[in-house]
RNA sequence: GCCCCUGUAGCUCAAUGGCUAGAGCGUCUGACUUCGGAUCAGAAGGUUGGGGGUUCGAAUCCCUCCAGGGGUGCCA
């Protein structure tokens, strides 16, 4: 990677300096305070402005617009490069007007840069972070709603990652404790015939393994068990996890590590945690089961860590579990993507932390308001959902991916399965992924028609002057920003957005924008080609990070 | 009751406190003898849930009320 000593100046960084320049040169002391400058919202408002006159008419005991028009006068007077023009507008913002070679010379950045460099940045300095998602329970297959957040922890993984973090992706499995013996109680049921009782697993995924148990359990050195519900539970567990695996890697998802809960116990973790924190005076018995003391914490009751029957709760187990992420392994971070239905537990576990010593800034975590389908209830217990693989087998991956990171996680969703399928083809991915294949195509006919393509160097690109192809500039411009924004903000949906956004000024060029054409001069044919390149580029980055697919022809 | 999320065009969603609140879908009207029509151009569509407050400026921040979803287990 370049150091930042290489990479040149943005132009809203030329514009910065600029302005300071000149309120010094006007004797009007800004120093200390940040100046912002950005991207208009209309072009007739120029290409970027800057609010600073405002902002700062007040401490320097001036008129807002008194002061934009003599700031505006001596930057124009100055001038910086590609500057066209200044105006003052309103009630005091500054517009700059640039010439289009600003945008000639970031298309020749991005192609200088290339597929693995442009866009990046190093936000992250090396800091390694622990992204724990999913991690649903090994007790029936993945659902719509689960999939949904593995979409966003998986993003938010390589987003992170392409923006200098140092991350491991992570899926805790729940394979001990209450829900494996009710797992394993509901498929000797069905091993013996008889209904799964109130609280069991009732879906069809259980009566198929009961099969394959009895099976197994037939053959001469089998040590499965048809009357204990632990082992057939632990059988039963292992076999789901695959099949979870199996979803998962349909969806392009890796995992680095898969973290046993049971390890945890067995290896006396939860026991450690227990007494470090009962050293501090955090851990009282009563009615048999050991309790935090959370309510010392700044929480709003006290919780059980250990039942009555000596099983270690769920979150007796994540306290234990988040000590180990911290104290054993040392991530500098943790970032936590649960269901919001998880939300009753975050106070607690926070409070756990602090107690452990750890800093509770570095300890993030992000709920996934609820998803769910018209008509459907997500319970895994009940049997009656939609499996993730259901709807991949539907309407394929990509879309998926593609559905699932077009908005914020705090926002709930109620997916109607006639519309998402029905609607298929108008499905926003075919949309940019077309953008894509249109891109192959042109690359096709240029070799068909034996067109070499110049060397960047030698090409002239100051002939890209049509609105269209302006316009597609600076959508792949702004691409840095967005997905800086985005690692720093963990919303990966607006790079979907985005995607969106330099597909359709790509589908729109190409309408009015020849590449390849007896009516095109050469040497616009050739910026025109580097142009095209670079599309290719921000749409690889771009998908590259949703984990959807660039197809070169559909 | 308390905690969290959400309320923006008919629908799904955008908008680091900025200038005239934007896209897609749907509706209506148009467009290729060049590289892929899964495309493009245009039109219509809004009291940003209500009411106060802060600010030069509020969809955005604060208070309050209303509506929807989730949580509030010795379930996970």
């Amino acid at each position: 990677m370049e150091t930042s000593a290489q990479i040149p100046l943005s132009q809203s960084d030329l514009i910065e300096k600029s302005i300071r320049r000149c309120l010094e040169a006007l004797g009007l002391d800004l120093s200390d305070q940040p100046i912002h400058v950005e991207r208009t919202a209309r072009l007739e408002l120029g290409d970027f402005f800057t609010n600073c006159a405002m902002v700062n008419a007040k401490n320097l005991g001036q008129q807002p617009r008194q002061l934009a028009l003599r700031l505006a006068q001596q930057i124009e007077k100055e001038s910086f490069p590609n500057l066209a023009r200044v105006e003052v507008a309103g009630p005091g913002f500054i517009n700059f007007f640039l010439e289009p070679s600003w945008l000639h010379q970031s298309l020749r950045r991005v192609i200088e840069q290339g597929e693995g460099t442009y866009a990046r940045a190093d936000i992250g300095g090396g800091e390694r972070v622990q992204i724990e998602f999913v991690s649903a329970n090994p007790t029936g297959p993945l659902h719509v709603g689960n999939g949904w957040l593995c979409s966003f922890g998986d993003t938010l993984s390589r987003l992170l990652d392409w923006c200098g973090w140092n991350v491991t992706k992570e899926y805790y499995v729940n394979d001990t404790g209450n829900q494996i013996r009710t797992l394993g109680m509901s498929l000797l049921a069905h091993c013996e015939g008889r209904a799964v009782p109130e609280g069991g697993y009732k879906g069809q995924y259980v009566a198929e393994l009961a099969k394959k148990y009895l099976d197994e359990s037939k053959s001469a050195n089998s040590s499965l068990d048809l009357s204990d519900e632990l082992v057939a539970g632990k059988w039963a567990g292992e076999k789901i996890l695959a099949n979870i695996r199996g979803s998962l890697s349909r969806l392009g998802i890796e995992f680095d590590v898969w973290f046993s809960q049971a390890e945890i116990e067995e290896g006396g973790a939860t026991a450690q945690t227990i007494e470090y924190l009962s050293v501090k005076d955090l851990v009282y018995e009563k009615d048999g089961a050991i309790w935090l003391n959370s309510i010392s914490l700044g929480d709003t009751r006290d919780r059980v860590l250990v039942k009555s029957n000596g099983d270690v709760t769920y979150l007796g187990g994540d306290i234990a579990y988040h000590r180990n992420k911290f104290l054993v392994r040392n991530f500098d971070r943790v970032i936590d993507i649960f269901g919001a239905d998880h939300h009753g537990q975050v106070a607690s576990l926070r409070c756990a932390i602090q107690a452990l010593g750890v800093d509770p800034s570095r300890l993030e975590i992000y709920l996934g308001q609820m998803v769910s389908l018209a008509d459907k209830k997500m319970s895994k217990r009940d049997g009656n959902f939609v499996s993730l693989d259901e709807l991949l087998d539907d309407i394929g991956e990509d879309a998926f991916r593609f559905l699932s990171l077009a908005k914020s996680i705090n926002e709930s969703t109620t997916l109607d399965l006639d519309l998402v399928r029905s609607k298929s083809m108008d499905n926003p991915v075919y949309y940019v992924q077309y953008a894509h294949a249109r891109i192959a195509s042109i690359e096709r006919v240029r070799q068909e028609r034996g067109i070499d393509r110049s060397e960047i160097e030698t090409v002239d690109l100051s002939c890209l002057v049509h609105p269209r192809e302006l316009d597609l500039i600076r959508s792949i411009e702004e691409l840095p920003e967005v997905i800086a924004d985005c690692a720093r903000l963990r919303e990966p949906f607006k790079i979907t957005n985005q995607s969106r956004k330099i597909a359709d000024r790509f589908h729109s060029f190409y309408h009015d924008c020849h590449v390849i054409g007896e009516s095109v001069p050469p040497e616009l044919t050739q910026a025109r080609l580097w142009l095209v390149e670079a599309c290719r580029i921000a749409l690889a980055i771009s998908l590259g990070l949703l984990g959807v697919s660039l197809p070169d022809s559909m």
